[in-house]
DNA sequence: TTGTAAGCGTTATCAA
DNA sequence: TTGATAACGCTTACAA
């Protein structure tokens, strides 16, 4: 049974004084004298006081909460957001109510709707695979909570957007496959009603326009972010009468693949086969050889997320009006696995 | 700015009836009947709606919250415990309000005051490196408010416990080890403030004892959970007049320094030195060799743990004097590192 | 500088 | 079956 805790009634009758005072007291009102502020802390803390959120949230409609809302917790790529999110958002004294949608549109709305019940200040949101739309979304925006997208975004809704350099990324890795002397690029995907996976396809196409190669279209059609049916993409494209000597693909899963169908053909990466993913997931660095990848700083795009929010708290106008894109450029990491020049342990020394 | 959300009095107008009455039909009260129940919950949802959550737990004094409290969000233990809470949690309609500590002493005893003043139901929480004891939870239950401990604990708290075998896991992957043929087997633990090191290193030394094998002081008093400074250790006794002919580890990052220091002095593994960690981090899968280490079952933990408090809520005697320890079994995942007739490519099939 | 009254949106209790 | 009242703990506006 939760106990009835101290409230600031308790310490105006300790004090015999009124309650509305230990309030403002507590609050450091400016026109209450520093004397009656420090009796009134001391005798809370005495008393085990503790504000009450769910009451002042109720007097003042604000909860200093801000809703999150992910596809998967446990994955890197999110855990990693979320840890940035939660730094800043308890350095501004907020707190985190965390939803997990499993990748599943309905249950996205169903938090969205739940996160708007708790009426917290502030949404931030990565959308799910199934997600077609960002309809749900205008609900928050009705209610006046600031809404943030990052990584995986509706454009059509009115909000804050953070995400990656997807495009320039996705073009430097094929700029240095084609550096490293590939020239038969395929590439694999991720579903394309997601910006973010048009994006790295279109980067990987301006690069192979720029360079003025011309790649079969099996090179640019197949979309997987998942290991094994990658792989099977790979030996198919692999045992081609036009294989490619160079996979690009939009995931780190998909990559892994990759690299399991050359070793299925026994062909020699890098030397007859460069792979590059996509994510910096940990065990790219500890596969043998190691896998290049692109670095999403994750982490930094879930801090930048939440400091989008409070850097515009005070500006009603900005919230609602002037939404704005922030992009986080990412960082190549060349690896083994792309990398004819290099040799190496399989385990980096860190 | 936040807008002004209907209320049960903007339905009990609309209706033209009492808002209480609103209130009762919303929740279904037994003494409404149907008709009437779908009439408001028509005119609800036509309103848009929302249940207030701050006011009615201002009014009932439950939140339907639980707190989660982790050293760091994106390890993939934590992540994957915090998942499996979050499932049971939202399938029980609660929420999750999650704080990181860092493995700061500090950041938890804030962590923890915090939540309490955000009135949450239930407090979930792993305690951080730094932490000596548990005298902050003390609080916790002085508010009522339910507290489980998860995989580290301070067993000297009234609270319900879960955590893994991990004497029996540690013995159980020491013993595989000896039937390899091992016999000369380093120890690599952690901090021994911590319950769950001890008993891991119990477990080794368990099973050393029945072997009825002798093995020198410096195979046992290592500490490190880090993957360099483990690597240190390992080069140490790998150099020394007596080396180990195996290592096990209470976490992977040790064990991955152990494989490091394999490399280094160019030790063939499994052949002439077994390697065997702890956690089954995403990463044991891929290296080469591949890694054995000790599953967790992370994922089942954190829902365990949750379930541990839904199943309770009923019931106050439980919550509040009948605590009990609730053990997950882990599982030994053997893989190439320590398994002398083990091959196969370094990605396995899945 | 201090005190008073009202209200945020629910729900529990009691009355009709 | 429905209605009225009070209370949860805080803050804001205003009065003394």
């Amino acid at each position: 049974m939760k106990q009835k805790r101290t409230t600031i009634y308790d310490i105006a009758k300790a004090l015999n004084i009124h309650a509305t005072y230990v309030s403002k007291a507590l609050n450091e009102h400016p026109t209450i004298n520093q004397e009656m502020i420090d009796k009134v802390k001391k005798k809370a803390a005495e008393l085990k006081y503790r504000h009450n959120s769910f009451a002042a949230n109720l007097r003042t409609n604000y909860s200093k909460i801000c809703g999150v809302v992910v596809p998967k917790i446990n994955e890197s790529f999110f855990s990693n957001a979320i840890a940035g999110i939660e730094e800043v958002c308890s350095q501004n004294g907020h707190h985190l109510i965390i939803c997990q949608t499993q990748e599943s549109y309905k249950k996205e709305v169903e938090a969205v709707e739940t996160l708007i019940r708790q009426n917290v200040d502030c949404i931030i949101i990565s959308l799910s695979l199934e997600t077609k739309n960002g309809n749900h979304l205008q609900d928050v925006l009705a209610n006046g909570i600031a809404l943030i997208q990052f990584d995986r975004y509706d454009e059509s809704i009115l909000s804050f957007i953070v995400k990656n350099d997807n495009r320039e990324a996705a073009g430097r890795a094929v700029k240095h496959l084609l550096d490293q002397g590939y020239q038969k690029i395929a590439y694999i995907g991720g579903p394309e009603h997601l910006k973010i996976y048009i994006e790295r396809k279109q980067g990987f196409i301006d690069m192979i326009r720029e360079a003025q190669i011309s790649i079969p279209y099996e090179y640019t059609c197949n979309i997987s972010l998942k290991r094994e049916e990658s792989r099977k993409i790979a030996l198919e494209l692999l045992n081609s009468p036009n294989p490619p000597d160079a996979f690009f693909t939009a995931s780190d899963f998909a990559a892994l693949g990759v690299m399991q169908a050359a070793k299925d053909l026994n062909i020699a990466v890098p030397e007859k086969l460069g792979i590059f993913g996509f994510q910096n997931e940990e065990f790219t660095q500890y596969l043998t050889p190691t896998l290049s990848t692109v670095d999403q700083k994750s982490m930094e795009l879930g801090a930048l997320s939440a400091q989008l929010y409070f850097s515009n708290l005070h500006n009603k106008e900005v919230i609602t009006k002037n939404y704005k894109t922030e992009i986080v450029k990412c960082s190549l990491i060349t690896n083994q696995s792309s990398d004819r020049s290099k040799k190496g342990s399989p385990i980096p020394k860190m």
